[in-house]
DNA sequence: GTCTATACTTGGATAGAC
DNA sequence: GTCTATCCAAGTATAGAC
């Protein structure tokens, strides 16, 4: 059952259009104007595809963790090792910002978790607690298999690699030359290779 | 020159309310009204002490980073060893983070940046950059002595670093049991102390 | 320095025509 | 599905009395 195939095209462009605001501006930052302005459609008409803003909030984040989802399934299915699996996971977050240093969806919206709906707050938990439990596994079975070696378990390797590659994208925003999230975790991941 | 001894006590304890509030929900997550309340005052006496919010939003900056900056000072005065100095350089985000999980006020203002004005950005910035450079300068002794190994250099460790920390309050946000900044820079740091 | 009162704008949301 | 028109609340800000 996938999100965005349940979207009419019109609220698939609403939801594209409200996903980029708020990694560019957070949640609190846009407004249905803006949206309106950027899809070429009247406030009315937002309302009409998504009642409220929090319905909109909802349905960004499920959109955006269903392809968080797919990308790991491709990551695992196009290499093998821990190292590896984790290096491209710390690349979707490198993509993600050089395209005009965006934050992740819920990287923003978990800085905002105090005033969202407890709707999009659910939403944004699920998405962490997805990403955590995909990290732990792939970690896991590195230190198992021998490619990863480290003193510490994989639930703490696994919350403190996302928390850097997020902290990473937050940081970068203020400086001239930030590393980002790719060169950040590489820092991270190198010191359990080999 | 102290910015706090600058103000007046009614702008203390408005900045001081202003920046919980920053902490909380973000700068476009709260308004005068909110102030207005929790500090007993009208909107109009919040606006005699700060003409416009973005004004506030500056001067709550300033006052973070000057207390920062005492911060670091005291730190070096207490410890010597760059291993001692980082996990009390942690601390001081663990300490932040138990109070009601509450974001470094420059961690939320920076993911939010792109629809701050331009002086608070610039604040924000300067913040960044002045722990940036105590954190270089503090890793690169330990390297130097002989107290931390790796194959880094200090710049990437420290921005490494300092995104972990900011990130790790963010996600703990979402999260049920957070390792929280503390236990999270401590994964990291301890990777290359002996 | 603080207040009341008020402008002016924006934001979320709804009614009803097409 | 999209529009115009409109409502109401909230947000930033200012004028002027006390």
């Amino acid at each position: 059952m996938n999100t965005r195939t349940e979207l009419s095209p019109s609220a698939q462009r609403i939801a594209q259009v409200a996903q980029a605001l708020v990694q560019e501006v957070g949640y609190n930052g846009f407004s249905f104007e803006h949206i309106s302005k950027a899809v070429g459609m009247r406030k009315a008409s937002i309302h009409h595809h998504f009642a409220s803003k929090a319905d909109l909030g909802v349905a960004v984040v499920k959109i955006y963790t269903q392809q968080f989802e797919d990308a790991l399934q491709t990551i695992e299915a196009a290499s093998t090792t821990a190292p590896q699996r984790l290096r491209a996971y710390a690349g979707l977050f490198e993509t993600t910002y050089l395209n005009k240093q965006n934050l992740c969806v819920c990287g923003m919206l978990g800085a905002e978790s105090n005033s969202l709906d407890e709707a999009v707050k659910l939403e944004v938990q699920r998405f962490f607690q997805l990403n955590l439990d995909w990290l732990t596994e792939m970690i896991a079975q590195g230190l198992a298999s021998g490619t990863l070696h480290s003193t510490w378990q994989a639930p703490e390797l696994a919350e403190t690699l996302l928390s850097m590659l997020e902290g990473a994208m937050l940081v970068g925003r203020s400086l001239s030359k930030p590393l980002g999230p790719g060169q950040a975790g590489e820092v991270f991941i190198s010191s359990w290779v080999n």
